[in-house]
DNA sequence: CTACAAATAACGAACGTTTGAATCAAAGTA
DNA sequence: TACTTTGATTCAAACGTTCGTTATTTGTAG
């Protein structure tokens, strides 16, 4: 090694083992011995343990590169959805260890991922507020849901999506095959009405 | 308080917060103080805090008596699978907070979990494989998987419903009359046997 | 020499655990 | 009945360890 990137070395040997045994199962002295690197680089590069795993995150999760590609696009906004869902399994099947921060997240307090990915997440929400206000779910519209909320729900949806394939790794596989599948079975939930499906509840 | 019940205190207090937030995620002090006892408490009553941990996960996951009773009964065994089942659901809907053990636990290097209640899964998988030496799964049989792999994705496949239950429960609604509607969805898959609906992968 | 990168060693705080004394009810004893 | 003994609980305090952080020192490139 010539190049003593030794931030890179941080972050992504941080990435696995925090996806792995989460913030609390990791100390500072076993990850940096396991980046080959000094306890106080941690500090030195990063806002300590909570900054290195908030880098962690932001990294790993940014989609604000891929939404603004789908944002710029001329396409038609549910196009701009299915470009979004087809995006993520994608990337999802690339990096599998990234499922793992949903389940640590989940029964994280501090809510990190929430802070972090929420910013993301609302852009995705504006883009299905303009698929919903096109009429697509006047149905939704009728029963008294407003648009911010089917939207967080359809985005519920694709999250789910995850974790299930999370929760039956061990015994489903899940081939690049089947991803048609799946992305023909979101798009018909979200074309169909979040309602007909399940209720939405806040 | 006349009884000095602290062992079941510490129990039900732990339950909680190991629900919320992981082993490493509650503190011995913070545990004590929140139940009321002692810190020394929890050395005497248990084997320390993972003895905690695993009594915890002992008592609130423990599906022993339920599964005598059902291998007990003179039922077919087809029956059995669903009185299963159906004893989930419930179950799990009357105590949401143990379904917060499965994403902590997926993510558990240590695996308290698997070691605890693998005993209790290994009796499903015995009804399981009996319903499969009837030859209601002779096709997959065919296809060169043997019963207890069949089984246990079986298994697999229940606690993928408890686990998507988990993540979308902020958007998702799960009423009672839906059940009805769950149960018959998974004897489904169950009957028409598992390689329809997935691929079983080791 | 200067400025930055990196390692060492030490810091206070918090961790899980253990100790030893205090408390109390029940059993034993004269 | 009055006193002692016993065993089970309970707690405050302290234990040694590990935590995340940081002050200081060392190494290195320009």
């Amino acid at each position: 090694m010539d190049t003593r990137d030794y931030r890179n070395k941080l972050i992504s040997t941080a990435t696995h083992l925090f996806a792995e045994r989460g913030l609390h199962g990791v100390s500072v002295r076993e990850l940096s011995k396991a980046a080959g690197v000094s306890i106080s680089m941690i500090s030195y590069y990063f806002d300590g343990k909570e900054g290195l795993y908030s880098s962690v995150l932001e990294e790993q999760f940014s989609c604000f590169d891929y939404i603004d590609v789908i944002m710029g696009k001329e396409s038609e906004p549910i196009e701009k959805i299915e470009d979004y869902i087809r995006w993520s399994i994608r990337r999802h099947r690339e990096k599998p260890h990234l499922l793992r921060f949903y389940t640590s997240e989940l029964t994280n307090p501090t809510r990190y991922f929430a802070r972090i990915v929420q910013p993301a997440i609302e852009k995705v929400i504006l883009i299905l507020i303009e698929i919903i206000e096109e009429g697509m779910h006047r149905k939704q519209l009728r029963k008294g849901l407003n648009p911010e909320d089917t939207a967080l729900a359809m985005v519920g949806m694709v999250n789910y999506y995850f974790l299930s394939t999370l929760a039956t790794q061990k015994f489903v596989n899940h081939s690049p095959e089947r991803d048609e599948e799946l992305i023909k079975h979101y798009m018909d939930i979200f074309t169909k009405g979040i309602s007909e499906h399940s209720d939405v509840t806040y």
